[in-house]
DNA sequence: TCAAAAGTGTTGTGTGTACACCCATGT
DNA sequence: ACATGGGTGTACACACAACACTTTTGA
């Protein structure tokens, strides 16, 4: 018999924060890339589902649960890994910024949100699954109601419009954003209005509370 | 150490033949599922590269080679391989039905192209596995040059047309399916007619010979 | 001359895009 | 009263969808 790889499962998980898209990094403790940054991520238990793999590393290295995740891509360069052979599954997660306390576990010394658009030198191949990752994210937001996963269950027009001005990185029409919102039904107002300085605004929904994909096409080109 | 799963690469060949999008499948000589059809492939090398193991396996099993492959999805449920845990990395690869000539290797007793819309009973998970490829080429049909895996470098538009048609199962306008075509700049006529029984009709060729996605949106909904 | 596939335009409908002003509130 | 973000409509350009007849060839 032959060796085998190592498998192991790697998480990129974005949240929104102020203007920002931002990225959970973890602070390596020990070799290799000891004290670089890396996405959270390890070994596939024998017995256990990938995403729940997923789901238990998130949880064990950062304390971060309750989670959107959906299997991203498989990446297998043979040296990408200076240990030997790892084949590594990734998983694109998002959440809303909320309840949860980062906690670094054991392996890591440090956990931290990052900006998307400037992170700071990762171990292994992490960058270019960020990439990959945000592309994944960013394509998506067209065709699907993904971004409910990066919102609290109400918000505001403008707030779901700021989300995609952030994840596309480009500024938005706020009058045919909001048609073409509501031209896709994927949302419903709800009683109550946010108040902040200014004027109220109306609270919306998501109709439905599962991620899927629009029958419509929506690519925004605003 | 923790025991480690295997890791195979398994590959969804798709072809057209006639007026039937096809299915690359090998008949198992050894248990388990010994005599039941299933996809090519195989376990991963220490040293390999995943797409390098998923040429291989094909090259190996099937004796078809020079294939436009890309990564599917990775299936991992710990109980789909009764053998024990078996991680599988699939591949969608894309050939025009050609040259080589199909041989059963010593682990196949036979291999055979089938229609993908009348599979036979399928080993192992392969069945999900072939019905997530053909949404995925039914998928990127719409937004990327990718049928030109499937077709001669020239063919004609009919040609071209029912390549869209086949896989989409659907018919479409002719007139609607050239205009867009055209539009899209993929392709560029070059000399020449294409003989048949009856009116010859133009020869055209892909403008690129990479698989790439469009700026431009295309669904067609004829 | 017939059978079969190749080739060709127009019109109505809907969607995308650009663009500017008034409204409601807290300070 | 003013600063700030919330909220609204219209016109033009372009893409999509429906639709039928003529042309070219081999047999």
């Amino acid at each position: 018999m032959e060796q085998k790889p190592s498998v192991t499962v790697d998480i990129v998980l974005f949240t929104l924060m102020g203007d920002d898209l931002k990225v959970l990094l973890v602070k390596r403790k020990y070799p290799p890339f000891k004290d670089s940054w890396a996405i959270p991520g390890g070994f596939v238990k024998i017995d256990e589902q990938l995403d729940e793999a997923a789901i238990r590393e998130l949880k064990e290295e950062t304390n971060v649960s309750n989670v959107y995740l959906e299997q991203l891509y498989t990446f297998g360069e043979p040296k990408r890994d200076p240990r030997g052979r790892v084949i590594t599954i990734c998983y694109v997660g998002l959440v809303h910024h909320e309840n949860f306390k980062l906690k670094a576990s054991t392996d890591a010394s440090d956990v931290s949100w990052y900006s998307a658009y400037s992170l700071p030198k990762l171990a292994f191949d992490h960058k270019d699954i960020i990439e990959f990752a945000l592309k994944r994210l960013r394509g998506k937001i067209g065709y699907s109601n993904i971004v409910l996963g990066l919102l609290p269950e109400e918000f505001t027009l403008s707030e779901l419009q700021r989300a995609y001005e952030i994840i596309l990185n480009k500024q938005l029409d706020k009058r045919n954003f909001r048609k073409k919102i509501f031209a896709l039904e994927i949302i419903k107002e709800v009683a109550g209005k946010m108040k902040g300085k200014f004027r109220p605004a109306q609270v919306y929904r998501f109709v439905s509370k599962e991620i899927g994909t629009f029958k419509v096409e929506f690519r925004p080109n605003f």
